[in-house]
DNA sequence: ACTTTTACTTGCATATTGCAAGCAAATTTA
DNA sequence: TAAATTTGCTTGCAATATGCAAGTAAAAGT
């Protein structure tokens, strides 16, 4: 999974070659969407992620400065994962990609929720929620 | 790389199961942005797709709805691809994804130009860019 | 007829994924 | 305070996917 160097200054290639796999964008959407922050918390996602596999992304998300790892406030035995500014600028890519599979494939009750919301208002949605991601961010 | 069955109905799942690899994206950008259209087109592309992965690729977008075979109008020994309604609407998730890159790698010459006319009107870029791909895969 | 182009397929080595088990430090429970 | 549990990983190994090189058949060009 290490992408020794980029294939070529396309951006969609450059960005394929930090998150084009089956996994790393379901860890940042369930960072910025889920308020999942901790290990335990991904291995819980619905898609059930392997371990290992989550090791290696989230190491690889860290090494491409998509997100960091903080004490944990309650729990030495926890760490905290946090989206970086880089991260939450993936937001609009991330709101793209599920209005495109929403329209072919039926989202669960959860995300229709979130659905309807963008569809009400996709700028106001993301501006709010930059903001919310900004602000969790810094403290 | 054959997907047997959706992972979750969350839409950014249901879309990486589909295009969560490091090329699909790459022919998609090749069809919507390069007016690429055969699969000598795609294979001499920058980044260097084996023949092989293009093949795999090719099939599976085409399972999925995204792109579709057509006669050559030039030579039967061609064969054109196309993209289809659903790989259009992928149009505001590409965009969005070479804006995020755009900001921390350095494009070509080649993509320049396109991202300065996305800075200039996100909103009409996307427009008249949708428009021309309905007109070409209608004719 | 012969060569080249085109769109693939095939074989094989290497890399990645996925599953299950293991493990040490921290925390909770008895 | 000792034992059990939680947490965030690592390790081993089988299955799958990737990447490279070579091959192929139909069509086109010379």
């Amino acid at each position: 999974m290490l992408v020794k160097d980029k294939r070529s200054n396309c951006p969609v290639s450059c960005a394929l070659d930090i998150w084009g796999d089956k996994w790393s964008l379901l860890i940042v959407r369930d960072l910025m969407l889920f308020d999942k922050k901790t290990y335990g918390d991904f291995l819980k996602s619905t898609e059930r992620i392997a371990t290992n596999i989550l090791a290696s992304r989230l190491q690889s998300l860290e090494e491409h400065g998509i997100i960091t790892k903080r004490e944990h406030p309650e729990s030495k035995a926890k760490v905290l994962y946090m989206i970086t500014q880089k991260g939450i600028e993936l937001l609009p890519m991330v709101i793209e990609t599920m209005l495109w599979a929403d329209k072919y494939y039926p989202a669960s009750d959860e995300i229709k929720g979130i659905l309807i919301e963008i569809a009400r208002n996709k700028e106001a949605f993301i501006e709010s929620k930059y903001r919310e991601l900004q602000r969790t961010a810094l403290t």
